[in-house]
DNA sequence: TGGTGTGAACAACTTCACAGCG
DNA sequence: CGCTGTGAAGTTGTTCACACCA
């Protein structure tokens, strides 16, 4: 298909495929068609396919995808077949769980580096391995390391200063947990992961759904 | 203004507005504009006066919006007026992280009933006061409860078959943190808070970038 | 035959631009 | 005068419908 430009909702809804197939996969399935799939992901079957040809042809007509090569098409189109080494940055309740959260490492994201404030936490070395090192120790712990991403798990007060951080330290990516909107140059990429803005979501479908 | 279909995206962004309000009246401002708004939210100022105007007229012309009164009416609007009893399901790292995180309390949002299925989890008493119970227990201990919300912080393989006991037992919004898509009947409301996929995204992100 | 790939129709959301009011 | 509220224009994303091919 010729080039154009690419909805961000795609992305999203490759992520999702990908993850369907690798359950497909190990349920065995071989070939799988857009109808099948699609009833999977709870999404309409011409979007599956239109998302697909953004970036080729990977199906047969009459006959459906190959599911094991699909999915390695999509992770190498959304970048994959690499590891992704990401920086932590505060060591709470929240950034422990994201440490021991093992569905990271199975999809090749690790935590290279750990940072926190607390003077009681820094130094110490975490059941995962890693040291807490200082936010202060950010530029040098990062220097050199091919360390491209960072997850901000601190409270909101503090998460716009930690973002600055990151990015002059050359994180060109932010997963960011903390409810502010992080302001940022042109060229960094920001995702937030925001529960209090699901849950609103929710509390007013329930709201309506009740008058 | 006459009513019409509210776009979620609005009620994604009413739930912004509403922090960054908080944050201003909490550094004491009064009165603020919708360009000003705008700039501390990263959107674009017709969008916010649209976003309102769903609503109702909530502003002064030649001045902009008072802070508190604006606030006050989103929370109206989003149901916030009350307290949201949810049940949480899944007492691993996350849960736990859930269960210690403030800012559910703080907007009104508390766990009024833990699940998990662990011999060893069930019948503890936790921090925060609640008594695991096991999933087995869930009609009963909903029974005549007032919880209407349902979290997920289970393994992927569980989410589905717990999604249709939340359901069963009288839930009607459901927080999914386990990456599947969950198959829900017309009525139920499911949010997802999904790390992998906004990584993903990342990862597309910078390798895009970096051709 | 049956399911993909895709132009064209459609639907939804966002931004503009300005009338109108405080 | 300045900023809101809003119709109209513009943009983006989704679904349909069918030609086309394995």
């Amino acid at each position: 298909m010729k080039f154009s430009k690419i909805p961000a909702a795609t992305i999203t809804r490759l992520s999702i495929y990908s993850r369907c197939l690798e359950t497909l996969a190990q349920e065995g399935v071989k070939i799988i068609a857009s109808d099948k799939l699609a009833q999977k992901c709870g999404i309409n079957p011409a979007q599956i396919r239109k998302d697909l040809a953004y970036f080729g042809e990977f199906g047969i007509r009459g006959v459906g995808y190959f599911v094991k090569e699909l999915l390695f098409e999509i992770k190498r189109i959304l970048g994959l077949n690499k590891a992704w080494k990401m920086a932590l940055v505060g060591i709470g309740n929240l950034g422990s769980a994201l440490l021991a959260h093992q569905n990271f490492v199975r999809q090749g994201y690790e935590f290279a580096a750990v940072f926190d404030v607390d003077p009681a936490k820094v130094g110490r070395r975490l059941p995962s391995g890693q040291v807490i090192h200082h936010l202060d120790e950010m530029d040098q712990v990062l220097q050199g390391s091919d360390i491209e991403m960072g997850v901000i798990a601190t409270p909101a007060s503090q998460a716009q200063a930690v973002a600055q951080r990151l990015i002059a330290a050359g994180v060109k990516a932010i997963l960011n947990f903390a409810p502010t909107q992080l302001q940022v140059p042109e060229g960094i990429a920001v995702e937030n992961v925001d529960f209090t803005v699901k849950l609103d979501n929710l509390a007013y479908h329930l709201t309506m759904a009740e008058g």
